[in-house]
DNA sequence: TCGTACAATGTAAGCGTTTACATTACTAAA
DNA sequence: TTTAGTAATGTAAACGCTTACATTGTACGA
């Protein structure tokens, strides 16, 4: 005699199963706390009216929407998507969903993001570097969502990050370069104001020549925005600009390739006329020509780590912690 | 004399602005409706108590989460990225995030994922490629969550799609390697058997053969899984095969990159000595050396179609309809 | 046979919005 | 003035779950 019209609810179910809704919300929460019996009638109702949980209830009454946000400058280079995949694959394995968004690198889209996933409901987030504005962290805090900062480690963070140490990491990759001779050098950078793993970056060549008392002037900086394009603009100027320069550090793979690309155009041979050097290791760097000496970061880690860490705290309540991973040298043609 | 402990509610922000709760709720959801003294009351009281609307309350109330989600069959490779990367920049235009989810071109893996997203709320889906269990299509239509097929388009489909037709693309490309005087052919193709658009590259090959007068047995086909490595082993095997082929078509980009590598590792000279054509055009083919010949797909338009369409959808009701797009030749070293 | 302890289940009160409908306040024409 | 019509606001009932607490059922030792 009843009339159903809309998507079957917990009552239906209940009523079907003859049981009341409490004991339907146990079986699929908490199976353990009920009867083998009940447990069987609850299943086959479930499956007979063909009864998904509604979302917006469960949300509403648990206030967890198993969904974590990630939050990047982009997803269409490879620099990212390895770490991001890996973080959803991982992410799935502890129930959660991943909700993304992007921000091209501009710190203001990247504001409204944080704001719009919270608002989305998202129970923690994952970002990329350190540095933002305090008010946003205020935020993150007042709303209780917690915030997990990676590809980007640095000891004095006081906020946790999985990653690893751009400035290190750096600083060993010119090291080497410097022991191979060379000694006037460039650097094709990001834009070191709003990007905090650029001017780590940077620092950490600086920080090399400086061991190696090489004067911090013959270090040429170019600053340009991510793309293959830019970077082979950014390499011709640093020719242009007859500095010298034997080895060209790129703030990324990207930017490499792009310089790579620049100097085949310009007959340069890399690298017995010029050296030219990557970071992070994607794809890309493998497989242009010559093959690109770059820095190895371990995306893959990053994003099973990151994943870790925040199921661990919204389900346990594990404090979050820092977590360094180490970089490698990877040296190609 | 109220003591406020949780975060504001609407309540909260009604008491304190001196109105209704129905006069908040119209503030933020139709403004207009709303005098321009109160509206100004109530914007005061939600910025002084830091208000943000509950989530799941917003959910349960409207049965809509603002939320579309996209399963992929991975994000690592660029091939979806920049697709997706664009998907989600159209949506943020529109008001939605972006759900992602990814299925290693795993079928069933993907029957998952499409149940978890649309558990998680999602308003509707992006799926890749048309074929799949007639179960899940009957699914999503008892759940009333629409899914709009990407990177995959063909007439007789009766479901939407915004893509591109795959056979007669390749179709096309293989014409003018036939043309070119390439008479024995090989193809490292995906697994067709769960992978349409592999399948349907593979018949646009055959189609062309067909026309030329070609004997379909001049096509050596492989199959294998994604990735460089898998190209490259590949391309050993086809060269082992001793088939007399000249021209290699591969499934996609990522796999001719690696079977690129192999020929330089083999000594073979492309194009000289064997042709290897790609599909996707992704950074990979531009950067690759020799740079690859390849069939170019239109990444972004289809991620911004794809979410305009999936928008209008949700928002105004508007029907999903097909939306051919066109591939172009591009002819590299 | 009781009584006790614990397992299984039920009852019903939230959770914080939206929105249909009711009410009140205003405007302008008669 | 009055009155009709509309604009602005208020009231209160959903929405479908979870869960604290109450109740009932069951097993077992005395």
């Amino acid at each position: 005699m009843r009339i159903k019209n809309g998507t079957p609810t917990l009552h239906d179910v209940a009523f079907a199963a003859n049981v009341s809704t409490a004991t339907v919300s146990r079986c699929l929460n908490f199976p353990d706390k009920v009867s083998a019996a009940t447990r069987q009638k609850v299943s086959a109702a479930i499956s007979e009216l063909g009864y998904l949980p509604n979302f917006g209830a469960k949300v509403m009454a648990t206030n967890r929407t198993n969904t974590i946000g990630a939050i990047i400058p982009t997803m269409e280079n490879a620099i990212f998507a390895r770490g991001l995949q890996a973080f959803q694959e991982e992410l799935l394995l502890h129930g959660f969903t991943l909700l993304v968004a992007s921000t091209s690198y501009r710190p203001e889209i990247e504001q409204e993001q944080i704001r719009a996933l919270v608002a989305r409901g998202a129970d923690a987030l994952l970002l990329i570097g350190h540095e933002r504005d305090p008010e946003i962290y205020r935020f993150l805090e007042n709303q209780g969502v917690a915030a997990l900062t990676a590809w980007a480690y640095n000891s004095q963070a006081e906020r946790p990050s999985v990653g690893f140490d751009n400035r290190a990491a750096m600083r060993e990759m010119a090291v080497k370069v410097i022991e191979m001779g060379h000694r006037k050098l460039a650097l094709i950078s990001a834009q070191r104001a709003t990007n905090d793993r650029a001017q780590a970056r940077h620092s950490g060549i600086l920080d090399a020549m400086a061991e190696n008392g090489l004067d911090l002037n013959d270090l040429y900086l170019l600053e340009t925005t991510y793309g293959i394009e830019e970077g082979a603009q950014a390499f011709k100027q640093v020719i242009a600009a007859n500095t010298g320069a034997t080895a060209v550090f790129c703030g990324n793979d990207v930017l490499a390739v792009g310089a790579l690309r620049s100097a085949r155009e310009l007959n340069l041979n890399v690298p017995k006329d010029v050296s030219i050097i990557g970071f992070d290791d994607i794809e890309l760097a493998q497989v242009a020509y010559p093959a690109l000496t770059t820095v190895h970061v371990p995306h893959r880690e990053m994003g099973v780590f990151a994943a870790k860490a925040l199921a661990n705290l919204i389900k346990e309540g594990t404090a979050l912690k820092s977590i360094p991973l180490k970089t490698k040298l990877v040296f190609r043609d």
